[in-house]
DNA sequence: AGAGGTTACGGGCAGCGTAAGGATC
DNA sequence: GATCCTTACGCTGCCCGTAACCTCT
């Protein structure tokens, strides 16, 4: 008879297309799996995988993928660990939910609220432990869509047709700056700051590309951008007054607290960014959703709407 | 995480109310469900059972009784089951469908189409063990009621309400004798009926009831009904001349055939008897249907409908 | 005292990981 | 030859069965 583990095996191997993700995806080794889905063809006396390159595939199409057979499995399975993971939570509780959550968190969110969602997590799922991973958003959003990573708390919705996003919160940008720096007068105007180093996220990002976009102007000089992946960065180099950040204020709130930087005023408002708690759709996203909508609760509760 | 298996004990404690019985149903040892059972609560973090007498139960109940969260796994416990063996025939056909159905059997079908409904199961679900037992119609019914048959082919419907039942074939009585035994004239009056021996169904059944009491009268004698629990006994009795027999005629077929018995036509008509396939609704109830199915199909095809 | 559930302990086997073997590009 | 799945094999750990124990009526 069938288990739960062997629907799950083959369940990854189906949605990943390929045995030896499937095993990494479930901290297994890549035998086992092949051994599991064996069992399984044995046991349904069918063959629910056609393996690899192009025997009997169509050309375009890379890495097993479930025959006619297989796709009326996947079905099946889909449907009973959905039910397994409700059942655990509507019996057992929250406490009863185990196992591990790989988390993507940009790093704007790990200065304002991550501690505290992580600690109103770990009170509601005790048993669940959540494997952090800190990155910039467009890494974390390929993670997120080839299944290596189960949420993330990232910039702007995920496109893609099987990830469910939940808006999270909104930072204004605004300009930042270490109060040693000698400024124009304020507001400063636009073409001032174009003689100025400004210190934001990287190139590729989207806030990014919108400050450049609303600074460029046809005859006057391109604006000086210090792009860095890191947050922590930025604000160390703002802090050195190496010239003016553009970065959410919530981020630096202690350093305004305490004097060591000050916000700009300027001519020019910069955008706005906003982050989404975005996961992949599948039967066990149960406690990604759950986890998704704490962190919405979270977010407001810290004023970050 | 809690496999089917657990839950599938889990079900059949919560069903029969009782470890030893479920342990019996799975065959296995009772200290083996006490262990699934304690680990299943220990996963869950949550008592599903309410063990033994009155400690807590009010008066009435016996045995173990399921907690609150336990209703409700045990809600989850069905789905889930169900979705398997739906799974099983779904994906992998009747050949894929395995496991022990206990099947018990009025003698009455046996005499005529068990042996080709048997055929047609072994062929239709090769990997299903048929274990059957002969049994009369009230046996069968407590048998069933009380789960140690998962299907049965007995007389009249069962009308508990988790027994599902299906019309099978419905069998008119006669009069039979053997050819040698001195008999009143044609049609044989009621009177003259009650001054033989009538061999039939024992006296609890109720074809038998249904005969006494349209023979019995107010004032004439009692009728001589001997009744036996065995149909081949009922025959042997018959051929050896001791009396006049209330039989389906098809049992005795093949004697009519050979002359060692014959039809006796009589002033009354003996009642009808009919069958059902019944078996208990529940989770793993799906092959008892699709043979109730196929034995009705068979009973039809013999020509007993 | 007997029925029924729990605890204790030993053994068998399923399933995992390591390592070597094939197939396909 | 690189990649990916399969086969072979030894081992661990889970789960089962036996048996003794406990607790209620």
């Amino acid at each position: 008879m069938p288990d739960l583990r062997s629907l799950e095996v083959f369940f990854w191997v189906a949605q990943l297309r390929s045995f030896r993700a499937a095993a990494e995806r479930l901290n297994t080794t890549q035998p086992a799996v092949s051994q599991r889905i064996a069992a399984l063809e044995s046991e349904l006396g069918v063959r629910l995988l056609e393996r690899a390159g192009r025997a009997v595939a169509p050309a375009g199409a890379k890495g097993v993928l479930p025959t006619a057979q297989g796709r009326r499995l996947l079905d099946y399975a889909e449907r009973m660990l959905r039910l397994r993971t409700e059942m655990i939570e509507a019996v057992g509780g929250p406490g009863a939910v185990g196992g591990v959550l790989r988390l993507g968190v940009a790093e704007t969110i790990v200065h304002t609220w991550l501690a505290r969602f992580v600690e109103r997590a770990h009170a509601l799922y005790p048993a669940v432990t959540l494997d952090i991973d800190v990155d910039v958003t467009h890494a974390l959003r390929a993670s997120l869509v080839n299944h290596s990573l189960d949420l993330a708390f990232l910039m702007g919705p995920v496109p893609d047709p099987d990830v469910a996003n939940l808006a999270l919160c909104r930072y204004p940008l605004a300009f930042a700056a270490s109060p040693r720096l000698v400024l124009p007068p304020e507001p400063v105007s636009r073409s001032a700051l174009l003689t100025l180093p400004i210190i934001t996220y990287p190139r590729s990002t989207a806030p990014t590309i919108q400050l450049s976009a609303a600074l460029r102007t046809t005859d006057g000089p391109a604006p000086r951008l210090f792009g860095s992946a890191s947050l922590a960065t930025i604000v160390r180099m703002t802090l050195d007054g190496i010239g003016v950040s553009v970065i959410p204020p919530a981020v630096v709130a202690r350093e305004i607290e305490e004097g060591s930087l000050r916000i700009v005023r300027a001519e020019l408002t910069p955008p706005e960014i906003s982050f989404t708690a975005s996961w992949s759709i599948g039967p066990g996203d149960a406690l990604a959703r759950r986890l998704a909508e704490l962190a919405v609760t979270v977010a407001t509760d810290a004023g970050h709407r």
